[in-house]
DNA sequence: TGAGATTAGTCCTAATACGAACTAATGTCA
DNA sequence: TGACATTAGTTCGTATTAGGACTAATCTCA
């Protein structure tokens, strides 16, 4: 065990940019779930809602492309959406494997009533960045993202 | 269910930076996942040992801030830890109420060993950054980071 | 000193999260 | 057409993950 390999590895440069990727994200991410308190929608179940929103569906592959959830776990949260009466399961009819999922009509409510609501409260937040600042933080994301 | 509306809040302009901070950070951490394919570790699992290696040990606190592991899910990380004989759990003797986490010969071993791979393994991508867009980068997550 | 507040971890529940194995349906191509 | 690969979802096992109730230890301060 070479102390002097793990303290050179712990002093690489772009180590700081990591952490900060990780902490800004996750500050983020603990501010957007707080604005689900009193909706009774995680964020993933949301996150559907949200994707779901003005559509006439979307199939599974669809929603986990865009909301970046896994088919595994898309399952469970469409279960709990439907027990909850707010999407409905209809497989498709020209390609019998996939299936659409669509809001019902309580859906739509609560799309109509929660989406704007996030929105907003998110907006608060992100409306203190200049848009200037705006651009460049999404250009170096676009950035960070393409690194990988 | 007013259109205009939650049309009006999916136009709104800071959407697509939101987007690129959930992607970007979700690439990276997809990517730093696959790292410990051979490890035998898991993201958090490694997260601890990382943050304990070249250390006396930290509580629960300590850990827990640094790798913003909530302390309920943090006994189950650690448990997990202990039963592979990774770390040790000690309690403080100055204060009885915590707990001090220590790698043990083994999780020494481990830390030495998947540090250094892992950290090589991620410099690999984001060394292909300049400096100056690594500069920009950092930049503008701290900004982001105070939003919130 | 002693009651009440605070702090550090644990335990519990519900919900992600991922990968791998599995089923049903569809596509491919010789 | 028919064997084979591919695709869409489901199921399962293990491991987070957050939050809240709980316990034990410590601190505060009158």
């Amino acid at each position: 065990m070479k102390p002097s390999i793990t303290k050179a590895a712990a002093n690489e440069k772009f180590l700081p940019l990591m952490r900060e990727l990780a902490r800004a994200y996750q500050a983020f991410a603990a501010y957007d779930a707080l604005g689900y308190r009193d909706s009774d929608l995680t964020t993933a179940q949301a996150d559907v809602i949200f994707t779901l929103g003005n559509t006439d569906g979307r199939t599974f592959k669809e929603i986990g492309g865009r909301t970046l959830i896994t088919k595994g776990t898309l399952t469970g949260v469409i279960d709990r959406l439907e027990q909850k009466d707010l999407v409905k399961r209809v497989t498709c009819t020209d390609d019998r494997r996939c299936v659409l999922v669509t809001l019902t009509a309580k859906g739509k409510r609560k799309f109509g009533k929660e989406f704007p609501r996030q929105i907003a409260y998110l907006k608060e937040r992100f409306d203190r960045l200049s848009d200037a600042d705006a651009q460049a933080a999404l250009r170096s994301l676009k950035k960070i993202r393409e690194l990988f």
